[in-house]
RNA sequence: GGGUCGUUAGCUCAGUCGGUAGAGCAGCGGACUUUUAAUCCGUAGGUCGACGGUUCGAGUCCGUCACGACCCA
């Protein structure tokens, strides 16, 4: 057998072990024999496909596949093997699945099997050969010659156990998705619902534009949160990660595209947990003529959509709670909700400012000077009701104080006319009826510049353009903000937002 | 930011009361012509996250730090 030559095997990783150069000196070898990385091998079938095709064991039994005998040619990385003397079973993963690779040296000739059985679990092959089943069943391709594509110098994890640090498993994502089945699972649901919230906002009678603006802004703005900074050299200004598309988006449909929608990620510099990461990607879309009554149907229409067609199912299983997307989502006006869960207000003193920091501070919150009667109800509201709101509910009807870019009712001053969407506890969806009155955005920009002022340093910026804009005429619109990273965790019944990001925020490895 | 837990072979994990580091898988050598985590025989593989302390002696006890998970703010 080979020798072994560790002397003149480089090492390139820190991490570089002995089975990492029992692989290299194979490696060393196929580059000796002008064979190390071929890139001439077609592929014309897969496993999802061949596995489909061949599903039905009555209609293709045995003898009915040998009567119909079928070349194709396969490749993939092989993920479990099982020698047998002259014959071996190789167990070969690609894109859409795995199939079995009958290997028998009878058909492959004794040279080529002998180089075969040198390879690695982990190692991409191509093969060619006929389908067949197995004794015991097993759908296979009986292998006529078979080639290493690309030779891998790392194994795979435990064959059973799989990756079971996460934190590996996360910074690692490339070998997750070659063991993990389920990872892989939920990043293809990722991409179909994607795919199906674009398909449907563009679909009649919607006939929503995808569109993108800027992600690098002046000035940042279109919701309340500390940005990332970086800075332009040729123009020296700073320049602001977007925590939100929404004043462009409205921009646009002042000029008249009147119906879009963006789906892109957002950045927002805060901490990072089951629920956040850093950048985060959002569907934002904008609808005139429309109210937040409208917005809402549509929200409720796009996420049912969504379940059954992705998921084939409106209900899920999520962290433990069993919930139906189906029914209508209830639509409950903020004040009634606190009042409801907090017996201990009355409804008089829901709108006065020290009755309301008095309840705050009852419950532990900590009260600002600066908190007005309508940041005091959101903060209760918080802290009593979002936990306990497990099936998809519409809380409605939002402050003023904390909603600086939404319409002020017309029939109930301090309130807007306003929503989100709260399943399970967690934020899904944000709308509103666009605040369109270009004096009241300016005061209310005013009064977010006098609360950055006092402190508060996740405040708006005040934007003269956007003031510009609303002169020009802002028609009146509806709008919504919906987390696709959380909808992607509902629907894939997902714990963590970092099992919905195929490379979530980390710190670098030490 | 606070609390709890974790970090041991390439992977998954044991490691008792502080006394010379263990298993399975993967690897390497061998047997085996229908396996399904194949099986069987043999074999090699360790900076016990890092640093410091206690001790005759530390994977184990104490402290600090790093990284991660979960919970809380």
């Amino acid at each position: 057998m080979t020798e072994n030559t560790h002397a003149d095997t480089p090492a390139t990783a820190a991490d570089e072990n002995r089975l990492i150069a029992e692989r290299r000196e194979k490696l060393k070898a196929l580059r000796a024999q002008g064979i190390a990385y071929p890139n001439d091998f077609k592929v014309d079938s897969f496993a999802g496909d061949l596995q489909a095709a061949y599903e039905d064991k009555d209609t293709w039994s045995a003898e009915a596949i040998e009567a119909a005998p079928r070349q194709v040619a396969v490749a993939g990385r092989i993920i479990l093997m099982r020698g047998q003397g002259k014959v071996s079973f190789v167990q070969m993963q690609d894109g859409t699945g795995r199939i079995q690779l009958f290997i028998h040296q009878g058909t492959l000739g004794e040279d080529a099997y002998n180089a075969f059985k040198r390879w690695d679990l982990g190692d991409i092959v191509g093969a060619t050969g006929t389908i067949m089943r197995t004794k015991t069943g097993e759908l296979s391709i009986k292998v006529e010659s078979i080639r290493l594509l690309t030779k891998s110098l790392r194994g795979l994890p435990d064959k059973h156990h799989g990756m079971a640090d996460v934190e590996q498993r996360y910074r690692q994502r490339y070998v997750d998705l070659i063991v993990t089945e389920e990872a892989r699972r939920t990043f293809v649901q990722r991409s179909k619902i994607v795919s199906h919230v674009r398909r449907w906002l563009e679909a009649e009678p919607r006939r929503f534009m995808e569109v993108e603006t800027p992600m690098m802004h002046v000035i940042p703005g279109g919701a309340t949160a500390r940005p990332f900074v970086t800075h332009h050299n040729a123009l020296d200004i700073p320049l602001f990660l977007r925590v939100a598309p929404e004043l462009y988006l409205k921009r646009l449909t002042v000029g008249g595209f009147d119906r879009v929608y963006e789906i892109n990620r957002n950045f927002r510099n805060e901490g990072v947990s089951t629920r956040h990461n850093p950048e985060f990607t959002m569907l934002e879309l904008y609808q005139a003529y429309a109210t937040y009554h409208e917005i809402m149907d549509l929200t409720e229409g796009l996420i049912r959509s969504a379940a059954a067609e992705v998921i084939g199912n409106t209900v899920i299983e999520w962290d433990g709670a069993t919930i139906d997307v189906g029914p209508a989502f209830r639509r409950w006006r903020m004040e009634d909700a606190v009042l409801e869960l907090n017996p201990e207000i009355k409804p008089g003193e829901l709108r006065d400012r020290e009755a309301m920091a008095a309840h705050a501070k009852r419950l532990g919150i900590q009260v600002k000077p600066s908190y007005g009667w309508g940041k005091l109800l959101l903060e209760i509201f918080e802290a009593t009701v979002e936990h306990t709101l497990v099936q998809p509910t519409f809380i409605t009807d939002h402050p003023v104080e904390v909603s600086p870019l939404a319409r002020e009712s017309d029939t109930d001053k301090g309130i807007t006319d306003r929503f989100e969407l709260f399943i399970n506890g967690k934020e899904i969806a944000n709308g509103f009826s666009e605040l369109n009155d270009s004096e009241d955005q300016a005061a209310r920009f005013q009064a977010q510049v006098d609360a950055k002022d006092a402190g508060d340093d996740e405040a708006m910026h005040y934007d003269a353009d956007y003031i510009r804009a609303l002169e020009v005429g802002l028609p009146p619109t509806g709008g919504l903000g919906v987390g696709i990273d959380r909808l992607v965790m509902l629907l894939t019944g997902s714990s963590s937002i970092r099992d919905v990001l195929l490379f979530p925020t980390m710190r670098p490895e030490a």
